[in-house]
DNA sequence: CGAAGAAATTAGCTGTAACTAATACCCGTG
DNA sequence: CACGGGTATTAGTTACAGCTAATTTCTTCG
């Protein structure tokens, strides 16, 4: 029963596009104009790509640009998603690069390492099921479990969670949250929220920090269970 | 003192045929025609890159089609060179994939992975001084010994030798050298050779095999000092 | 010397994936 | 209902790196 990894390769452009279709779908289709922002191309080259996706059926096109991921793009977009991450381990784990500066080379050595090569890291790295930056690892048939995780900053005062996923395609905000203690795992508290100025304090590891909204925008929470404000 | 690695990112391709001049170069010039075979593209197609590496001064265009490499030429080819044994070396001896098999991989990695992960990667390995073939590693500067070695098959009977270098292209043959113990290190003795045919029998390790010519052109070894045929 | 054959080059195309400029389409507001 | 702003598409180019077919240029040999 090995699924049937069908051998053509698609090219690099096309996993990238099909990654941030995954990535911004969620279900709901997606738009030209937030393709062309995610990956710093021009509109009219999404409009052209998407057509090529769509004739390959990886894509399903709606009107006025809007596309979604068909089945077969979906597996492929997880297969992409799966090698970043595990390659994002590796170079943590194994070669002991900064958790905050991997991403740039995951991103392009997902699309050149082989497949054995990459079974071959992934053995090595225990089969993790996390990336450094607490992103969740599809396995090989592409099952990828769902969690409920909220932005920090939609805390409310007094409410505690736990950190589990970092963004983490910004290199400088990482290294900021990472000093702060922000990382996959930490334990925080929002103290206070300032609705004036949208700026709030949050404890985090026993000391606390002031911060702009938009500053922790990118950290995903797991809001403690209600009522154990011990 | 760092070194200028200078910033400009060569081409796949321009690195491709910068280290097949360097390999199939030594000294000479390279013809057109050698080049494409190597490289497995049309003889035009050679023609036309070389023209735009020698506008780019990497090489330097003799009469119809010589081609040689420059100085700065030779310094990328280098570099290449150094990506591909270390990362050889890497996969071997980290991710534990066979020495035969792990040509085709590095070939396409030496392209793609950055500085800074080849030199975690150098040094995970700790440094190595020779790839999982036998040959040298140059170092960080580009500098890289010189040997003085020759085909197995042209030890004279009798004669004794160290298996040094074996090509790496060739997966095939390569798993039936390292089968019949032709791998570096090893010690041979050239037994017998029929002038006629062009067979000959060779003993490795004790035991000895039978073969023709071509069949271990691609294995080098250093002889041994003339006159301890003990 | 002259022609054959090998080697290299030229000419003209292809596919991929970008780009800019111009245009078309939609939608909400006046 | 018409218009303006935002969004998408079309048209036309570009760079890269390959290809085949045709041609040119060398070398060698009768
Ligand atoms: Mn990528
Ligand atoms: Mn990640
Ligand atoms: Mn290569
Ligand atoms: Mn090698």
């Amino acid at each position: 029963m090995v699924s049937a990894r069908a051998s053509r390769a698609l090219s690099r452009s096309r996993q990238d596009y099909l990654k941030v279709l995954h990535d911004l779908g969620g279900e709901g289709p997606v738009t030209v104009t937030s393709l062309a922002r995610r990956l710093g191309v021009s509109a009219p080259s999404v409009t052209n790509m998407l057509a090529r996706l769509a004739e390959e059926k990886l894509v399903r096109l709606h009107h006025r640009g809007a596309a979604q991921l068909t089945a077969a793009g979906t597996r492929e977009a997880i297969e992409m998603v799966r090698r970043h991450r595990i390659l994002e381990t590796f170079l943590v784990q194994v070669l002991g690069l900064d958790w905050a500066d991997v991403h740039a080379d995951a991103e392009v050595l997902e699309h050149h390492v082989s497949d054995r090569v990459l079974e071959a890291i992934d053995r090595l790295c225990g089969h993790p099921s996390e990336d450094p930056h607490g992103h969740l690892i599809p396995d090989r048939d592409g099952r990828l479990e769902r969690r409920a995780l909220v932005p920090l900053a939609s805390l409310r005062p007094g409410q505690r969670a736990v950190v589990r996923e970092i963004r983490d395609r910004e290199a400088r905000r990482m290294a900021r949250w990472k000093q702060a203690g922000l990382v996959p795992g930490a334990e925080v508290r929002m103290r206070d929220v300032r609705e004036s100025d949208g700026v709030f304090e949050i404890e985090v590891g026993g000391s606390a920090f002031v911060s702009a909204g938009e500053a922790v925008d990118g950290v995903l929470v797991q809001p403690a269970r209600e009522g154990n404000d011990s």
